[in-house]
DNA sequence: CTCTATTAGTTTCATATGTAACTAATTGAC
DNA sequence: GTCAATTAGTTACATATGAAACTAATAGAG
């Protein structure tokens, strides 16, 4: 047991919340400068265009759903990049409601652009790391965040 | 090496940053659901009020290096907490530019409800988590921080 | 069919946040 | 001492964000 716990002390420093939140941060930062300074992207755009690239004809709501983003922001976000000319938005024939989302050329272009960097980012940030650590890491993330998954939420 | 990076592709749900945000983004959610529900504090005022709690007399630029706060954040959520009447302010009589924070015995009370609220919130996150497991997250989470510092950005 | 409830997505509005400009006090060079 | 440079903290402004209201389309009960 931490020493944290046993005196029954808060030191903000070693309070997870505390930490993941600063980490978060800092981290989200420095990605949201390369994307910005790049490609003049914020992080939502990315995120988007992320998942389109991957499921090309995907809707605005399942996209919400798989980058953790409100129906607000993706609404901002793809009228963003639609403005950009890196997205074009179809409305699906079965259902009027729907939108089917693709990148343009020129999208396609930005995304392959933007993977490799990313993904360069990611390798700066865990070679600290060791491989078995990695692993490590995302095994213990996966078990915190199904211990504070808003639906069944602890507090 | 993860199949990630091996195919050269991005997928959002393994890719380190955004996991570490959505993870990140769900605990804080939660942790301020619990101090405004309970106590109407932001996370901001919970963070000045423990360190002030913690360090007595600490002023509001000392305050920002220890929570990851910058000046205007602390400012606000300073004047907050006087308004509320849990923190009051002395000048330093050594340098007028300087405040001296305290917490006043409303504060007091506050402060030594929400640290046990706070704790059990906290191992109820970790619970999942074997207490290797939890020291084994706190020492990668404080390798990644090292990596990541903002002194030397990585991008 | 037709009418109500639901869903996809957008817009509005109020609030939160960060940058930069500002004020007041202090320090240090001379 | 005096004045330029620095520091502590606040204010102002522009932008970001989220909740709720809204529009348009679909689904489902009858």
């Amino acid at each position: 047991m931490s020493d944290e716990v046993k005196k029954n002390r808060l030191r903000l420093r070693e309070f997870l919340p505390y930490r993941l939140s600063v980490l978060s941060n800092t981290v989200s930062r420095g990605i949201a400068n390369l994307y910005d300074r790049e490609f003049g992207l914020t992080i939502w755009q990315w995120r988007v265009m992320a998942v389109t690239g991957d499921t090309p004809g995907i809707s605005a709501t399942d996209i919400g759903q798989r980058t953790a983003m409100d129906k607000v922001a993706v609404s901002r976000a793809v009228a963003g990049l639609i403005e950009l000319g890196y997205l074009e938005r179809k409305t699906s024939e079965s259902d009027g409601r729907r939108s089917q989302l693709f990148l343009t050329p020129a999208g396609q272009d930005i995304y392959e652009m933007i993977v490799p960097i990313a993904l360069e980012a990611e390798r700066k940030l865990m070679a600290p790391l060791t491989s078995e650590e990695q692993a490590e890491l995302s095994r213990l993330m996966q078990k915190l965040a199904g211990s504070a998954s808003p639906e069944r939420p602890l507090w």
